[in-house]
DNA sequence: CCGCCAAATCGAAACGTTTCACCAGAAGGA
DNA sequence: TCCTTCTGGTGAAACGTTTCGATTTGGCGG
């Protein structure tokens, strides 16, 4: 093994020079630095984690919570864990990987054990079990998600609320009068995931301050579920000509499933979804989206992690506007609306 | 901070006698073992990882190269995750995160710094670019995905090549004659991954030797692509009445698809497919399957890298056998087979 | 020519484990 | 009784960095 003793040696300067070429926490002259950073490359030096750690008392590693388990909106999870890890890579941090389900006792071992010196933790539920325990942590940590009490935390998400209402005022303003939800599975709402039932409110307040009738209706990730779904939606009385779906599951069925019911998109009902533009980009007819601004979240994510390794600690919550693309599945409400 | 020298002076004993207790290197004795024992847990010590790492030159973590980007098969490479962070932990060790896109200099810099003492690769491609660098490592390595080449590396998969006889092979005991393969999206094919090309080659060959003509087609994970492909592969001259789908992305859509096109599953067309139970048990109308046994992988992957790390260096290959559950989507071929 | 200052560099003490070599004391054999 | 052999335990030297304080150098004003 190649230490920076050997690069000290080699380059013909002290042990602790070599180090502040590296850290930069001390000015180097030019000439010497040069010298010593083309021998670490000559010898390919890396410098050793674990003595670093030790040192240093700082890993350079992140531990993150990832849902595994859940099979619903996989795409988007994985979006998160990407851009996450490329964000950490750019500040020069590694990626410890850990799964929800394991829960904070994980959490904690890991960072009593020194093995990360921040977390990001994904899919917080609003009164999340491993809040306290998050709490307690003396490292930065950002959950990707608001919990109902997010003190002491930071927190980062999309605005889902803002997101529900811009859904349906967007079909409002296209003169629709009456607008199905296609929304997440009951076990989603009944665990009271904050991102949907804040998305639930959004939606309906809008609908109630601009006066259009509603119709709710959770969907479980399953082509039965869904056709009993839209069967409920579709009903003559109801004269739904709009439907926002917020469920990735399901999302490329519904326009299968509705043509199978002799219903175009978007000429009889215009369609827009709440999920990222990967998946609404592709389906047989391209779905007007507002999008779950995935790569964003990640980044913003690990910038505030940073910030709290550079010492603030501001706890604070940030919530990112929605952003919606029109890609021709919305359009004005069919006069027989009522037919 | 505390230490392992509180934990000793709390129990009375020397600090050597705390690491040979958390070690079990050195026979202690019962009284001694609880003592410290306990005064570890009053105290809530946890060794630090870094110090550790130092002295004792193992990290206990495993980085994993995981293809992120790759929107298809996600749910199958979320279980391969899954599991293998679960064997991890059972095995004392932490997983670090590492993309495929950052390549194998990635790979080498974890290594090089000692952050992780073996390394597991997944989505591994026929003619990998990774390969080369990854048998100049000097720690323990598996493959997730079976190269061209697998000499010096250990390997772990599915046996494709037998599961694609496998698939052909139900369907011509059931009397099919004229078969289908709606294959992974083209490509997948053109950068010569191996399952897609190993179970290709299983499938037809099977199909030569019992004599029945196939008709391979590779499907886009998009609604047109599969509409095509289904469009080709219904033509009244092929007489197709069994279908294997070797495609995730489009198996959901298959079924709608070919009802929309009034035939009946599995009474006009028996299907079959590769892919994870949990997606396969899902579907409409539920469809007979082999398994893609991504937690037997993982588990088989972690068993691999620890046998490694106890000094053995087999560098072997291990596939494993196909295992196919009749879920009701394949039945005895119509007796109108050419109509 | 001297003394002083800043800039650049160095030396050595941490950091918290593991592990090797060593040491008491008890047990057992002669 | 004395020597050996265990058993259970200790002390201290690594491990490879970082970082603090100290030291050298060169330049400059007086």
């Amino acid at each position: 093994m190649i230490t920076i003793k050997d690069v000290a040696r080699h380059a013909g300067v002290s042990v602790s020079t070599v180090s502040y070429v590296l850290s930069g926490k001390r000015p180097i002259s030019t000439a010497t630095s040069q010298r010593v950073r083309r021998s670490i490359h000559e010898l390919d030096f890396h410098p050793n984690a674990g003595a670093r750690a030790l040192a240093s008392s700082r890993t350079n590693v992140l531990a993150l919570v990832v849902p595994l388990r859940t099979d619903l909106n996989l795409p988007v999870i994985m979006q998160f864990v990407s851009s996450i890890v490329t964000a950490a890579r750019e500040h020069d941090h590694d990626v410890l990987l850990l799964t929800k389900e394991s829960g904070a006792d994980e959490v904690h071992r890991v960072v009593a054990s020194a093995r990360a010196d921040a977390v990001i933790v994904m899919d917080v539920e609003a009164r999340d079990p491993r809040l306290p325990a998050l709490r307690e942590l003396d490292v930065p940590v950002v959950l990707v998600g608001v919990p109902a009490d997010p003190a002491g935390l930071n927190s980062v998400d999309l605005d889902f609320t803002t997101s529900g209402a811009r859904a349906v005022g967007h079909l409002v303003d296209l003169g629709h009068r009456s607008v199905g939800l296609i929304g997440s599975p009951p076990t989603v709402y009944e665990r009271k995931t904050g991102y949907a039932t804040r998305f639930l409110s959004g939606f309906t307040e809008c609908a109630r301050q601009r006066g259009v009738t509603v119709h709710v209706h959770p969907c479980a990730p399953s082509y039965t579920a869904l056709s009993a779904c839209l069967d409920d939606l579709l009903r003559q009385e109801l004269a739904v000509t709009g439907l926002v779906v917020h469920n990735e599951a399901v999302l490329p069925d519904v326009v299968l499933e509705l043509r199978r019911r002799d219903r175009r998109v978007p000429e009889d009902v215009s369609v827009i979804a709440l999920c990222p533009d990967a998946i609404a980009a592709t389906r047989p007819v391209p779905v007007t989206s507002i999008t779950i601004p995935a790569e964003e979240v990640g980044t913003i994510a690990v910038e505030m992690l940073m910030q709290g390794l550079r010492g603030k600690q501001p706890s604070e919550v940030r919530l990112l506007a929605p952003h919606l693309t029109d890609r021709g599945s919305t359009v004005t409400a069919p006069r027989t609306a009522d037919r």
